[in-house]
DNA sequence: CGACCTGTTGATTCTGCTCAATCAACGTGG
DNA sequence: CCACGTTGATTGAGCAGAATCAACAGGTCG
């Protein structure tokens, strides 16, 4: 559904005015930067401030340990707002993960825009804490479930899901490895739970096992 | 060093004008409310709003699950503020470990006092997660030393660190069991690198091999 | 004193990781 | 067009770390 050119960085693209989920009102429509599969948007330690607004593709927020573990601590979709930070400097990257438009909402430090931001923010907050439960207190396959209930919601609710990373991110994100993930994948479907028509597709067969799953 | 008397809820004791770390500007010293021991100052499912902070003692902010199973997704020491919420509900409930003193300091929904929750919004953020690293990428051992290391930062760095809670609910925030919990301390002992006085107070005797535990 | 709670330690089990092979899809270049 | 290399995904075998089950010690409180 994308293009998917060759850029390093990042390239301005005609903006539209549409509005869109998690928007703030009053914020008017921006050029859009391009960036192409597994872009770097921001790193681990360059300077905080402005937020970013994912105008179509996919992004992943991310933090590497010495030794080279990763935790992916989000997902975010066409709509969703990211790059909130406490410091003046990121802890985490983000990067595209397929061909993806991202708009420059504004510095994140003019006080006046504090009521609209910290909606956003709260709801970070509460992602965060969701996900600590299922990193904490659940398994593989319950951490799946809860991982394809998440996005079937944010995709509308249709029981077909659209997976735009691979199961590395998969993993990362769930604190798993990739061949579990995959090994989950493959008892869900045995189970009949989901099906995958390929590998980056997934249809929900069963929602209310999907549900019981994750309690 | 505190008060152990027994309530089953809370009770108001007169507040003191002191400024905390975390205390917001221009808030004033409100009436503080004395909770005993392993009370609840919110229920998962609650109608949310007012921020509460520590006075003295220390909270928990936790979720159970269905089976029984429990995420505790922060712990709250004097001059901490808590209870953010994205929704008018509570999504987790909060309870006190010791004997602990709440002052209520005002209905989150004021948008003029958003610049000022604002950062203590982010801060959480970005405790949760740092937490998330934890939880989905570290082993036992590297929970326990970050966890050592947090609390350590927190009370002055003076590498004597007192443990308000007990082993379980060590386990439920670093997603362990308290026997694990119990067998890293074993471990962290015999290597010299901590001492354990009492089961509820620790020295840390190595800070530099604790820091490179976590890396 | 006895009951209970917290914490420690041991034995065993099991989930998910590591290491490794295989396969399919895709792109490149001859 | 096919040979080759690469990348992502799947699957298998064996292992390790943490969970589970269980026993026990020390302290506190009725």
């Amino acid at each position: 559904m994308l293009m998917e050119t060759e850029f390093a960085g990042a390239v301005q693209v005609q903006g539209r005015t549409h509005h869109t989920p998690g928007l703030p009102p009053a914020t008017h429509a921006t050029a859009i930067s391009y960036y192409a599969p597994n872009a770097m948007i921001y790193a681990q330690g360059d300077t905080a401030g402005p937020l970013y607004q994912v105008a179509f593709g996919a992004v992943r927020i991310c933090r590497l340990t010495a030794d080279g573990r990763r935790q992916i601590s989000a997902f975010h979709f066409a709509g969703e707002v990211f790059g909130f930070e406490a410091t003046s400097e990121h802890h985490f990257c983000a990067e595209s993960i397929e061909g993806t438009g991202i708009r420059v909402l504004r510095a994140a430090t003019g006080d006046g825009y504090a009521g609209q931001i910290l909606p956003l923010a709260l709801a970070g907050l509460s992602r965060a804490q969701e996900h600590l439960l299922v990193l904490g207190r659940q398994n593989a396959t319950e951490r799946l479930a809860a991982f394809l209930l998440d996005l079937n919601d944010r995709q509308g609710n249709h029981e077909e899901i659209d997976l735009p990373m691979q199961r590395l991110d998969i993993a990362d994100y769930l604190g798993l490895t990739f061949e579990t993930v995959s090994r989950v994948f493959r008892r869900l479907k045995d189970a009949r739970i989901v099906a995958l028509p390929t590998a980056r597709h997934v249809d929900i067969l069963d929602l209310g096992a999907l549900e019981t799953l994750c309690e």
